[in-house]
DNA sequence: GACAATTAGATTGCGTGCTATAGAATTCAG
DNA sequence: CTGAATTCTATAGCACGCAATCTAATTGTC
């Protein structure tokens, strides 16, 4: 109730998707300040907990994690090498993949690293509960927003 | 369940904020060829949503509407009005402000916009139920991180 | 084995987001 | 009324995201 327009306009207040690009941008927000003490950008952060995960992984493999692509990953590499958090080599028996290696300083940046989820779920004040709800909602929007061939009902926009 | 780390160590798939920023940048993706024949970038999309609401708007009524600053509103509302969307004029009586108003080619660029809401809706494929519980647990969560003197349990990062 | 198609990354260019800074106009204090 | 603080906008600089393009390397086909 209360979201449908009289006329045909648009109004920010109905547009799930300006909720989703203010939480986003909220969150980045939020961790800047813990991500600054480690020298880290918020997509920074995330590509070092890929290659924490598990490493080498090469280019490739980032993007498809992270769902960027190299001219995103490309010069952001560049500067955590700059930084002296990873390394990147080609692969000798395919010289077209890059491989990248977390540092002994990239690997040691883990332990600074542990304590910023923590900080940041009480940032975020919302129970347990809350959090499967959203996640398991975002990753059925999400899959869908990447599939557009798929038969669901019409929410708002 | 199943979400807690062995060792202190993090990972993608634990991260919150990971579903977050990949459905707003899913949310892009999915909105860029429908406001390509408009010929507005997404945030560009949004502030004409707001000028349709309601205009003249000032610079910085736009920003708190849509949680953006002047570095990013000013190029924007540049690049609005070399595209013949909107005009920019000093406030006669107090000469700091600059009103933004919607040119006629602004305005009837409304009609063809009011396609988008349904169509994006329909990509999303998620119920109304659904919708509202999602856009509740994200204004809390936006809420408590834009203003970190929050008294609340301890989600997941 | 040569040659077209494919694949992996890098580069370029544009439009955000955000911080920091600057500049002009207005308001406030005394 | 005057100087200081405040307010509003613009600018500069940096780091994404992403489309488009390019190069080099590999694979597939004959």
């Amino acid at each position: 109730m209360s979201k449908s327009n009289r006329s045909g306009s648009v109004e920010l207040s109905d547009l799930l998707c300006f909720d989703i690009y203010s939480a986003a941008r909220a969150i980045t927000r939020a961790y800047r300040p813990l991500l600054a003490t480690l020298g880290l950008t918020y997509p920074q952060y995330l590509v070092m907990v890929a290659l924490w995960e598990s490493a080498p992984r090469t280019v490739k493999d980032l993007g498809e994690s992270l769902e960027l692509d190299s001219g995103t990953l490309s010069p952001l590499l560049k500067r955590l090498e700059a930084a002296g958090l990873v390394t990147r080599q080609r692969r000798r028996n395919d010289e077209r993949t890059v491989e990248i290696t977390p540092t002994p300083g990239g690997r040691a940046l883990l332990r600074a690293a542990e304590r910023v989820p923590t900080e940041m779920a009480s940032l975020m004040g919302i129970s347990g509960a809350e959090e499967r709800k959203l996640r398991t909602i975002l990753g059925r929007l999400t899959a869908s927003l990447d599939r557009p061939a798929d038969g669901a009902p019409a929410p708002k926009a």
